[in-house]
DNA sequence: TATATACATGCGAATGAGTCGCAACTAGAA
DNA sequence: TTCTAGTTGCGACTCATTCGCATGTATATA
């Protein structure tokens, strides 16, 4: 598992308000064992405190995006269009979704810290975020459509 | 600029049923200066063809992108939550978006090629689709920036 | 410790991108 | 020319996200 940044020790230190919300909001996306999107972390924080709205949760969540505390992914929309959350890892990782069977999987290799510092350099561009994702069919998948098919 | 594929004469290989609107759509979209959201693209393939119909453009990207034949980007969500669309290129391509000015710019290096194969190969996946996007501030950007701040 | 106030919240209504059901239409096969 | 599976327009709908505003509150300061 990737290493992830203290969320609520950060939030602490760069002066932003810990409400009640926020904490139990804080505290569920960073012990959450998958990605998030805003439903699911409105029901999880209602666990923690039952009064938390809707909006809450948004306006949560762009506070952490702009502090880069937290990233926001797309998953290659394999379920709609909501947006799933994160909280930042040391390392950059990329995402491989599969659109068969829904899967998940995180990747890290030097590679990409390579490809970063590339595009940073012969760019002339300051990277705030990076966002990798990958679409197709995991080993399995494509084993069994392989099988099926030819 | 990257090779681009021919969408008209790739559709019809394809056996793509050619409706006066998918034409239109189409031709719109190979000829595109820069990146179309749904909307955009409506506007412009209605000069060509005034009865296009906002479903019809939807369901036309779809087709299209299914078969490989588009990308689709978010841009990081610059401008709110709407997609963009580009013909598939030769060579894959990143994009870089500049949270304070908004410009797009677009990034090869065998590096990103590399990458891919890589990912390919560490994780036994097969990969249609592969989406890499960075935000941060372009040269003038944090240029402007650094001197007003610091 | 009390107070002030800038910042957060809940609520409900609004927005905006994208989708759906269905009747009418049509490209392309036979 | 005919047939039909695939395509279209329309209008209503969904669903994630945002907004305005009155109320509440964390934290700085006296």
């Amino acid at each position: 598992m990737l290493k992830r940044h203290d969320l609520l020790q950060e939030a602490a230190q760069q002066g932003i308000r810990l409400t009640a919300q926020r904490r139990a909001l804080i505290e569920t996306i960073q012990e959450a064992k998958s990605h998030l999107d805003a439903e699911s972390l409105l029901q999880l924080a209602r666990k923690r405190d039952a009064n938390i709205d809707r909006a809450t949760v948004y306006r949560t969540l762009d506070v952490l995006k702009r502090r880069g505390m937290i990233d926001e992914l797309d998953l290659m929309h394999l379920n709609g269009e909501k947006h799933y959350y994160e909280v930042k890892t040391q390392k950059d990782h990329l995402h491989l979704a599969c659109f068969e069977c829904g899967k998940i999987e995180e990747f890290t290799t030097p590679t990409f810290e390579k490809l970063k510092r590339e595009i940073a350099d012969k760019n002339d561009f300051s990277i705030q975020v990076m966002r990798l994702e990958v679409g197709g069919l995991c080993g399995k998948c494509a084993a069994r459509k392989e099988a099926s098919t030819g």
